[in-house]
DNA sequence: CGTGCTTTTGAATAGTATCAAGGCCGGTGG
DNA sequence: CCACCGGCCTTGATACTATTCAAAAGCACG
């Protein structure tokens, strides 16, 4: 964790809430925000600390996880890019979340009383923000479904679609990020020899290639359709 | 489903968020409101319809359902009093989600345009809508490691925790709400066959007994134990 | 007093987790 | 440059758990 400072007035991150203040108030908060450059495996919150505030991404990757039975992490989310960390709410309270950068991520950090001030003079901001935890809510609505009712299958094709959606594919069409099979098992809710098995699999199937620890995405609608085949039942729906 | 009219000027829902507005607009949101009562077991929302608005649920108590695998549906949230239904945040697009009164329950309509501009002229109800929505978020991140890394054993005693938690007991220790075991298996994420033999067991043990289709909940210590066994693992919190 | 629905139980089957062992790869030090 | 080490990946065998199917019992309702 190193301390830097890149100013509000001249970022280029277009997703970052903080953009919905007026221009007043994104100088105060430019001199009362912390930023810090946290490399790869650093703790950016730890699970059981005190909250006080909310962290925004302005780049990075970075894993949010709780523990669980047997001291197992489960990835609940993966954030990057102009999301946010640590949801406003508990003051007083500690995360049950703890969050790592999965890459060399650059994060600037909002004390609890800065936010306050930000939310009653920004409506703008509160409300780009509800809308931000309304959108989360609603895939993590999907997630809890998929997770629920999956098996080891359709959980692998939902990871790497997630993985997809939330960090992207280059030009090889290989997976933009670097996850060890047991962080792939931390996000689909198994250990790490299932994916291996599906993932080989997968691989037979022509769906996926493995190269080394890469993952390449050879046909995405087929793990697409493996959980698609899941969501449609236009005869049951009512 | 039938249409019914008090007045917000006179409810006596203290969790209304509509109460954060200012009186002008309460008097405005009364004009514009849709009052219905729907009989247990009636939609209130049904999966793949437009989105129009947001939901206050009066009184009641309300399933939200996914549709997933094969057509099993997932309970993915219940809600009572003062909750409300039917996220912000996908205008132009379906409810990806379901919802079924579970007793009579009496819920006001916001349309989206009213509510468009409530956001607008409200802060506050803006506000308490944020926190509302961070509050579900953090529910629903220890859900979700919860469903997919417990066994049989401690989904149907993190289910039977959750509808302690949302409806709660009478002086018999009764729980306050009468679902089937397949309703039980739709929270847990299961099948009634499992539900049915872990309820068993627990009657075994003393946990709990059974009256007919009703429960009652001997110890709840018990059930915690359970569940916190599987979060606390204090040796291995770095 | 049937009829249909939910609950309950049992047995067979399929699926998943666990344990153990070997292979691969990158890094380190000789 | 090579040999070794440790970590992660991979695979197989086994034990365990959960799902499915089938059938009986209980209950509500007309």
């Amino acid at each position: 964790m190193r301390k830097t400072t890149i100013s509000c007035t001249t970022c280029k991150n277009r997703h970052c809430f903080i953009k919905q203040c007026s221009p007043e108030w994104i100088n105060i908060i430019d001199d009362n925000k912390n930023q810090n450059n946290y490399k790869k495996g650093e703790h950016i919150i730890r699970e059981g600390n005190p909250v006080q505030g909310i962290y925004f991404i302005h780049t990075g990757k970075v894993k949010v996880i709780t523990t669980g039975l047997n001291g197992k992490h489960q990835i609940v989310r993966l954030a990057n890019d102009g999301h946010i960390l640590g949801h406003k709410g508990f003051e007083g309270d500690v995360y049950p979340i703890g969050a790592i950068a999965m890459d060399d991520s650059l994060i600037c950090f909002v004390e609890n009383e800065t936010l306050d001030d930000m939310f009653m003079s920004n409506p703008k901001f509160t409300y780009t923000l509800m809308m931000f935890y309304s959108h989360e809510l609603r895939k993590l609505e999907q997630r809890i479904k998929n997770i629920a009712q999956m098996n080891t299958r359709e959980k692998v094709a939902e990871a790497l679609l997630y993985l997809i959606e939330i960090f992207g594919l280059d030009e090889h069409q290989e997976l933009n990020t670097l996850l060890s099979r047991e962080d792939i098992a931390a996000i689909a809710g198994t250990n790490a020899e299932q994916i291996i098995r599906q993932l080989t699999i997968f691989e037979n199937e022509k769906i996926i290639a493995k190269k080394g620890k890469k993952i390449i995405i050879l046909k995405q609608e087929e793990l697409n359709k493996i959980i698609r085949k899941v969501n449609l039942h236009p005869e049951i729906r009512s």
